[in-house]
DNA sequence: CCTTAAAATTTCATACTTGAAATATCCTCT
DNA sequence: AGAGGATATTTCAAGTATGAAATTTTAAGG
């Protein structure tokens, strides 16, 4: 403690109305998450990170590599391994090497999975819009607003 | 399809609009809870599921049932067993079966489970305080008042 | 009392998830 | 070219996570 009192600094909303704004933020997520899992398994029988990997790669018709994907959906690396195994051994993606360099692979969609996602998408959408439906425009303009400005300010880690 | 035009009725933002938010959502929470989960491990070689069943047992001193945690933690019954389970081993958490029906088992925080959470709860308040710093307090009452709607309205089944 | 339904929990198969260690490939510098 | 480091990915062990089936106990109705 050289010369910088330490708690005088941070201004904005007091620690336990941050606490408080956070665990609105897990459990409002949280819910969502389970309707959403729910619907996707009975409805297409598929599950949240296969439909994640699946809208990752649909962004990007050149493909993706694997450490793109991780990146992109904030997962470990050996965790989009799985995923994608069972994506290309369900006829949804397929792995080619990169001329040029053979550490990489290139995911993309197949015909396949190209297709099988369109209607999950455009169900997806509807069921987001269902579930947050009661949210007045300018709330949630605002909402996501603030959420953008923190996200950009810890992208890349903390 | 009998009479009322079906797309006219709702209000509110449009659903692209609702779509970004969502996503937005997902991206804020999943940073908070890479971060959380990192300091766990590292400070007190937890796990971010167990630290949520110690808090919730934090809030009721008359203890648990197994069934009340999963309710409150949205997370399905068995997987409580097993992370019980491992804060029983660790002397964290006990159990003991209610007089008058023995199907319910009661969970408790022991002493020592008690002081460990203490020291967390702590720490998790001042990540939290971290990590929400740059929200101005007007934005984090407004969307803690915004999720808080959203979620009583979806309370207990969509 | 006895059958049947309901409630609380555990067990089980499968899938997801992390973080660390292991592999394989590429790149750079001498 | 060869050593050493950086990159991209997979493998692995342990821990979550779900949903469905099985178990145990309680409650209710005849």
């Amino acid at each position: 403690m050289v010369s910088a009192p330490l708690a005088a600094v941070k201004s904005g909303a007091p620690a336990k109305e941050r606490l408080r704004l956070w665990i609105r933020i897990l459990r409002a997520s949280r819910l969502i998450e389970a309707v959403l899992r729910e619907r996707l398994k009975s409805r297409f029988d598929t599950t949240l990170p296969r439909f994640d990997v699946l809208s990752a790669l649909d962004r990007a018709p050149e493909g993706m590599a694997m450490s793109d994907i991780s990146r992109f959906l904030l997962v470990s690396n050996g965790n989009v391994t799985g995923i994608v195994e069972r994506l290309v051994t369900d006829g949804m993606a397929s792995r080619t090497k990169r001329d040029g360099d053979r550490r990489t692979s290139i995911i993309k969609l197949t015909p396949t999975g190209k297709e099988a996602f369109a209607a999950m998408a455009e169900a997806h959408e509807r069921w987001i819009d269902e579930l947050l439906g009661n949210l007045p425009e300018d709330e949630a303009r605002a909402l996501a607003g603030t959420l953008k400005t923190f996200e950009s300010n810890w992208e890349g880690g903390v």
